[in-house]
DNA sequence: ATTCTTGGAAGAATGCACTT
DNA sequence: AAGTGCATTCTTCCAAGAAT
């Protein structure tokens, strides 16, 4: 017997240890290859699949992945299927609010019960024994309704993040096609776009592979080193997995460094992902996967916002190497030619969309916050 | 009901020829 | 020897299906 640390003040009864089975029975998901299309969702481990004409259930039931993603259990109430590597669940409603089942399932360490060696996995058993906490049906109704207001209030976070994020591709798309144009700050029309050719702005270098036979580190030894995948679609790059030049080896990319004046565009792997980076990486070394283009004679964010406005896109899907893999080429980077405005427009309009960006980032980090109170209430709210 | 095997897509690293 | 372009190889991740 036992109570949570956080808990609503009315209620003080002991909750009763349970476990899974006693609240209910896990079902198999199975093979949707032979039915016909319809209007009843098929549920994989990722998502809808597709719809077809026969449900398996009809009602509420906690997904659990069998295969593959085994730790996004999923709260659905209507008719569905499920895939065979997904589980799904006939609920005891005499005894268990579903929606706090569900809450409970979230907080689940689900990989903990991995047994498999490579694709994770998970077994009815291990299903079935895991342990559970009860309160009485109206403490469970209302902390089930509380969290589940919380969710929304994430749902509603990321739906504004959603819409801040399409006003900014509109807006880039009416100001990069000059519909609309901004004035001078004495009201006076800014002078024509001129078309100009990258290189004519910039140098553009590529990064450099780091010698044979050396690895990145962990430890910060060397020069950060930054790779396609430390890049982020938000002009800049994630600094929680970098790695670094191992000692030994700094001097022979040593020349191949960025600062927060350049600009990286990805040029293999993911294609065009744009950015710079922030001074506290100053002389960081540079991917062989990444261009950068660096002693810019124009407003830098101005330039980003301006090449990922559609410049790059329409550059990748021209020229960029048709084989296994696509491949852009430093030199049609440097032969690409954009439409610029004076400078003083230039920074007007980087300015807006980095207003904007400014909103969406807030966003993203209420967001942020607000799902790590969430995982901070599923921590405490349950035995 | 559970475990093992296979397919395949995506992305990053590596190999290699050619140019500077 | 360094720099560049591109094909190839290697990894990782998931899901589907076959085999117990």
């Amino acid at each position: 017997m036992s109570t949570p640390k956080l808990r609503f003040k009315e209620f003080s009864r002991e909750w009763e240890n349970k476990k899974y089975q006693d609240v209910l029975n896990i079902k198999y998901g199975k093979d949707h290859k032979n039915l016909n299309s319809g209007d009843i969702p098929v549920y994989g481990t990722g998502g809808i699949m597709r719809h077809v004409n026969k449900y398996l259930y009809d009602g509420e039931s906690i997904l659990i992945g069998r295969k593959g993603t085994i730790d996004q259990p999923k709260y659905v109430n209507e008719k569905f299927w499920t895939v065979d590597t997904l589980f799904y669940s006939e609920i005891h409603i005499d005894k268990v609010f579903p929606k706090f089942l569900y809450q409970h399932a979230l907080q689940v360490n689900w990989l903990s019960l991995n047994e498999a060696t490579g694709v994770p996995s998970l077994n009815t058993t291990s299903i079935n024994n895991v342990s559970l906490s009860i309160p009485t049906l109206t403490e469970q109704t209302k902390i089930a309704t509380f969290l589940t207001a919380v969710d929304e209030k994430i749902n509603q976070l990321s739906q504004k993040q959603e819409l801040l994020t399409q006003y900014k591709k509109g807006m880039m798309q009416k100001l990069f096609s000059q519909q609309i144009r901004f004035k001078a700050d004495d009201g006076s029309e800014f002078g024509a776009w001129v078309e100009r050719t990258i290189k004519d702005i910039a140098d553009v270098k590529g990064g450099k592979r780091l010698p044979k036979g050396y690895s990145l580190v962990a430890q910060n030894t060397g020069h950060p080193y930054i790779t396609v995948s430390d890049m982020n679609r938000s002009y800049g790059i994630d600094h929680e997995n970098i790695k670094y030049v191992p000692i030994e080896a700094v001097d022979a990319i040593n020349r191949y460094t960025i600062t927060d004046k350049d600009i990286f565009i990805s040029v293999a792997g993911t294609l065009g992902i744009i950015g710079k980076i922030s001074s506290e990486f100053n002389g960081a070394n540079l991917t062989e996967n990444a261009d950068k283009l660096t002693n810019l004679k124009c407003n830098q964010i101005f330039l980003i916002y301006l090449l990922d406005s559609g410049y790059l896109s329409s550059l990748i899907e021209s020229t960029a190497t048709t084989s296994a893999q696509p491949k852009l080429a430093l030199y049609t980077i440097q032969d690409l030619k954009i439409l610029m405005p004076l400078l003083s427009e230039q920074t007007k309009i980087a300015n807006f969309l980095s207003a904007i960006d400014q909103k969406i980032d807030l966003t993203t980090q209420q967001l942020e916050q607000a799902k790590q109170w969430k995982k901070g209430l599923l921590q405490h709210m349950f035995v």
